[in-house]
DNA sequence: GACCTGCTGCGGGATG
């Protein structure tokens, strides 16, 4: 219990923590009339005031992380007078700030200390008036700060001379990414302009993997961070998975003809069960967003009741997203978003009731977050899933006779309860992020050495994979790219092509926006589709309607040509496009293996669930990898598509095209001995160097400044991110030597 | 084979 601070002496016995913060803010806290401190506060305020730890405060959206860092934080800076801006806080979204600062004014008034904010938004006064007398707290985003340190690197020791703190808000949402490594570089750069070490306090969602979380706030020194983890109990959660079998499509009868398809009775569902309500509906593509929300209006229409479901996402316009939002936030009157990953994160959109998600989410981790959104002020969080499968006929693909996504749903949920969800890559290199990172250090101060710039890039800073050999072969790259020039004092200067680039207002963005690829026929164009991902020759695509292999691919152009896909088993898209973690296709095996049917399964959901283990013990995959089918064979290896990008790439070697189908490998012109031959070769040899592998891949540029880069470095690059030989190895071995993929599992007879 | 995020400085014209 906290009371006022005028007769704190009861007050104070009971919250050791409360007494420790400045006056004032005991005050602004009674005003606010809680209660009491939540118990993430009443640890990270000592955590905070005692020393100069990095601190990562993780707890649930709403679980008052940002007053748990901000209150000891403010104490600290109001206690010690010092020059400049005293706090910087980062966030990946401009919206964040925006309510941030609005909720922050008024704490920064009881002890006098200025907010600013500083994003693309924000005008050039405001601005000015920071330059002119920097103090107090920063409110900024990682291209502002980026943008700082390149028009007024000069101006940087200055403004930040007294900084006590750096807040990153929303950590979960930079960790593993080039973002991520950018703003990591921005905050270690900005403690070599200092000559000392500036206390982080990361501030996070719940992450499945602390450790990774620490190492990335604080690089080489995650072992020293502070974790301070929730142990708020988690609201209770309602979960259902609801299954749909869509009919077949004949090609004789109109939509309208064709009586209910799983598309329709998905709309009917969601119209009934969430018109008036507040709820978000996630939906993993633009264009399906674009459809369902057409549906969902035209059955409003019909059913003469207002419409209350509306789209957002990325493509949309400023206006039309900021409409949903206010609508969502106002709360007047009941609305659902259907959106994309949109309002996964970020801005405050009040209380949601239900979270529904249409096809397997993308990730756990992603699914956590989006449950995240609903379930406030103790009601139950609400996630319903919905999965629509083909009807099964005489000329079903084998693929879609198993189930994959209903397994893939229900395995992802299961990890969900369980408490897991995926840790990002640690080794990837991001040397798309490092030329950035380095021009940015040029323009910063002028020129720069060489040595020190490897000395404070990557020795002392967060590209600790690339050692100085490394890092010579990449500066010879930028340098035959026109971006940097070598005065004869031996200081790196920007080049004609680099002064170009970092005076564009591009630079300080450290991701690219999708390009479009032309896809043509025999010369003639289908379409264009975007891509930021490896495509390979042999790979299969579902485009306009048909299936297609990937035939060439032009960089230069921009073109990828495309010839119709063989007969067999074509592939079935499903779920996000985002790499699916080892973890879940183990989890999905062990549901096809088991008996128990998960209780959240609605009656649909049951029906397919039945149906894919059937299938699963029709094709005998509890003791056999593979089976063949015509010239094709499909190799079920039920591990993540990082193995299996790996295992399709030493394939390549032996020159056999192959393409990764959600848990299988799909080998195209090959017997199962044939296979087998191969993988005891691969095997028979010592382990591939990863680089070597990564060369038999076309197109690997996916980050912004890939272009720049060596084939040589684009090899260690990719490898790094997309390539895990040993992992490949592994299962290879297991194949071979006829163990199941999991653990300890012992083959067991086929249930009646 | 998906989705999302961000952005400077200056000049010209309208407005108070």
């Amino acid at each position: 219990m906290i009371s006022p601070p005028s007769n704190s002496d009861s007050g104070k016995a009971e919250s050791e923590a409360f007494a420790r913060l400045h006056p004032a803010l005991q005050r602004w806290i009674w005003t606010q009339g809680w209660p009491s401190l939540r118990d993430i506060q009443e640890r990270a305020i000592p955590a905070i005031l005692d020393g100069d730890h990095d601190v990562i405060i993780s707890a649930a959206t709403a679980g008052g992380k940002t007053e748990a860092a901000i209150l000891p934080i403010l104490t600290r800076v109001v206690a010690a007078e010092a020059p400049g801006i005293r706090v910087m806080g980062v966030s990946p979204l401009k919206a964040l700030i925006n309510d941030q600062y609005r909720r922050l004014e008024e704490i920064g008034e009881a002890v006098g200390l200025p907010i600013h904010r500083w994003h693309g938004d924000v005008g050039q006064a405001n601005k000015g008036r920071l330059l002119k007398k920097p103090a107090g707290l920063l409110l900024i985003t990682p291209e502002s700060l980026e943008a700082m340190f390149v028009r007024r690197g000069t101006l940087i020791r200055n403004l930040f001379a007294g900084l006590g703190f750096i807040v990153v808000d929303e950590l979960h949402a930079f960790v593993g990414s080039e973002r991520g490594r950018q703003l990591q570089t921005l905050l270690h750069r900005l403690e070599l302009v200092l000559r000392r070490r500036v206390p982080r306090i990361g501030l996070s969602a719940t992450l499945g993997d602390m450790g990774m979380a620490a190492e990335f706030l604080r690089p080489a020194g995650g072992a020293h961070v502070c974790q301070i983890v929730s142990s708020e109990r988690g609201g209770e959660v309602r979960l259902q998975l609801r299954g749909y079998i869509d009919p077949k499509m004949r090609r004789d009868r109109s939509e309208e003809q064709m009586g209910p398809s799983a598309f329709r009775e998905i709309v009917g569902h969601i119209c009934e069960n969430l018109r008036g309500r507040r709820n978000l509906i996630f939906i993993n593509q633009k264009s399906a967003v674009e459809k369902y929300s057409d549906g969902l209006r035209t059955l409003c229409e019909a059913r003469n009741v207002p419409n209350e479901f509306f789209p957002h996402h990325g493509s949309l316009s400023k206006g039309l997203r900021e409409d949903v939002e206010r609508m969502l936030k106002s709360g007047e009157t009941p609305v659902s978003a259907v959106c994309t990953s949109t309002l996964e994160l970020g801005i405050d959109i009040g209380d949601v009731e239900t979270i529904a998600q249409v096809g397997s989410p993308p990730s756990v981790a992603s699914m956590r977050q989006r449950l995240g959104r609903s379930g406030r002020r103790g009601e139950p969080a609400v996630l319903r899933i919905y999965i629509d499968e083909p009807e099964i006929s005489s000329d079903t693909p084998v693929l879609d006779t198993l189930r994959l996504e209903t397994f893939e749903a229900a395995a992802m949920v299961g990890l969900l309860v369980e408490g897991w969800c995926e840790p990002p890559i640690p080794s990837a290199l991001h040397f798309s992020t490092l030329v950035q990172q380095s021009l940015s250090a040029i323009a910063q101060v002028g020129g720069a050495k060489a040595q020190d710039l490897w000395q404070g890039l990557c020795q002392s800073g967060p590209f600790q994979g690339i050692d100085d050999a490394m890092f010579a072969v990449f500066l010879r790259s930028l340098a035959a790219n026109g971006l940097l020039v070598q005065s004869s004092e031996g200081i790196l200067l920007l080049g004609e092509q680099g002064e170009r680039l970092v005076n564009n207002y591009d630079f300080y963005s450290a991701f690219v926006t999708d390009e479009e690829y032309r896809i043509e026929h025999e010369g003639r164009p289908l379409g264009s589709i975007p891509i930021n991902h490896a495509l390979i020759p042999g790979q299969m695509l579902i485009f306009g309607g048909r299936r297609w292999t990937v035939q060439h691919v032009d960089e230069e152009q921009k073109r990828v040509s495309v010839v119709p896909a063989r007969g067999g088993s074509p592939p079935r898209y499903f779920g996000g496009g985002a790499k699916v973690h080892d973890r879940v296709r183990e989890e999905m095996f062990r549901l096809y293996v088991g008996h128990d049917v998960p209780a959240f399964l609605d009656s649909g959901a049951k029906k397919l669930f039945a149906q894919g283990r059937e299938s699963f013990h029709e094709l005998r995959l509890m003791e056999r990898r593979i089976v063949q089918h015509g010239d094709d064979c499909h190799v079920f290896l039920w591990v993540g598509d990082r193995v299996l990008d790996t295992i399709g790439a030493l394939l390549r070697q032996c020159n056999v095209t192959s393409a990764p189908c959600a848990a299988c490998l799909l080998a195209s012109g090959v017997d199962e001995r044939g296979i087998i031959g191969h993988f005891e070769a691969i095997l028979s040899e010592s382990p591939q160097d990863p680089k070597v592998l990564a060369a038999a891949v076309k197109n690997k540029r996916r980050e912004k400044h890939d272009g720049f880069l060596t084939e040589e470095l684009l090899c260690s690059d990719y490898a790094s991110r997309d390539l895990d030989v040993e992992g490949a190895r592994r299962v290879l071995r297991c194949v071979l030597d006829g163990l199941s993929p999991i653990v300890g599992f012992r083959p067991c007879a086929i249930p009646p």
